[in-house]
DNA sequence: ACGACTTTGTGAAGGGAGGCACAAAGTCGC
DNA sequence: GCGACTTTGTGCCTCCCTTCACAAAGTCGT
């Protein structure tokens, strides 16, 4: 299960990588003080068509008022809980190099709900350190961590040599959801979830389309 | 043209997003001094099916040997070369915060041959600052990197509320892929490219299929 | 030189996701 | 209270992606 999980009954995955963006658009909506949106203009604020905005929410239930629209606040906390949003969610950073200090120090995690309980390093040197504010910890406090303070999700920024490594820690000591910024393919068992970010990639795919396009020009100027 | 663009003929776009990925597994094989490669063995070590990696491969042309494998070498210029990873790809990082400033600082860009070329901010107050050896420019410089050095591919660090306006200064520009690690939906012409990196999504997810097999536990403990 | 073996490349089948279009359902004006 | 209007929820259709299975093709041993 490293990308694509199935989804037994319930919501498709497809729809599940959308509904953070719902959410993130209502959000945008009720701080503006919109209580009552449309499928069409929630569509266009999420980037996605009104037809699949529409189906995406419909697996969630009905929540919509025809004629109407769907009230804000309502189908937010609606998609929270769906998303599991309502419980709090530990998460620990492993690697303390470039990114993840700029990832510990970054606001987006507590706006969202996910509070970083600790830092991580695997590297004694830079153990006890201080890195906005939180001491970097060692590896060997996770089970304490996972136990004491229901760690749930590691977030893996080391180099690729020691992402694996880190990945079976974080295993062994119970996480069973992991973000890895690391390029490399984590081997985990059945049921950890593993998202992979990589920067690399996402280059990589937009020279291939900028390549394409340049060629596209090139035959049809 | 947000995330999933058509390709007419030619490459889907799902074989496309694995491309990298085969790339980097090849390049792993390489420095490990291995020359050839089965399709189920390259399979495993980028995490897809071995049936997936061949249809993938057979977008691009025959390059493997029947009852032999893939020459590794081979196969990874061929990559590179479909990805257009042959020219390069001067990269420009748009907003020195936490996160434009631990990627400006990151080696994997230079690794895998994108060289970036300049940092920006909107800020006058952070222009001139040095980061990670290079000055900051200001946005007025955008021009003139496309015109004088090929500037192509723009990355927006920015906090959400500057994003679509250093997208629109990218565009004018003349850039035509963007990576945007902003929480916002960007709006560009048809003929740009935009990839989204948001790590509060990803994080949504993730806690989505916690709570999942947290649910399915309680269930069938 | 030939047969057994290995592995690729691909045709066909199966499944899922997105888009279309419409019926259902509710609101608003009169 | 009723008809016109708006917008949701969904059945259906299409297309693309993934998987299966096998024929084609090349190597290696004898």
């Amino acid at each position: 299960m490293s990308t694509a999980a199935a989804t037994p009954r319930g919501v498709p995955d497809a729809s599940v990588a959308r509904l953070p963006g719902y959410l993130r658009a209502l959000t945008a909506l009720a701080a503006e003080g919109i209580g009552l949106v449309s499928s069409e203009e929630l569509a266009a604020a999420s980037g996605v068509s009104s037809a699949m905005l529409r189906k995406d929410l419909s697996h969630l239930g009905s929540y919509g008022v025809r004629g109407v629209g769907y009230d804000v606040e309502r189908l937010a906390s609606e998609i929270a809980a769906a998303l599991g949003l309502t419980q709090d969610w530990p998460v620990a950073i492993v690697g303390m190099g470039n990114l993840g200090r700029a990832l510990a120090a970054y606001r987006g995690f507590a706006e969202r709900g996910f509070r970083v309980i600790a830092l991580l390093d695997h590297d004694e040197r830079v153990v006890g350190d201080e890195v906005a504010g939180c001491p970097v910890l060692p590896m060997e406090d996770l089970p304490t961590l996972v136990a004491e303070q229901g760690l749930a999700i590691g977030v893996i920024a080391t180099p690729p040599e020691g992402a694996q490594a880190a990945c079976d820690r974080l295993v062994a000591a119970g996480v069973r959801s992991v973000l890895n910024f690391a390029a490399v393919v984590l081997a985990v068992p059945e049921h950890v979830t593993v998202r992979n970010v990589d920067l690399s990639t996402e280059l990589q795919i937009l020279a291939f389309h900028g390549q394409r396009s340049a060629v596209a020009e090139a035959v049809a100027p």
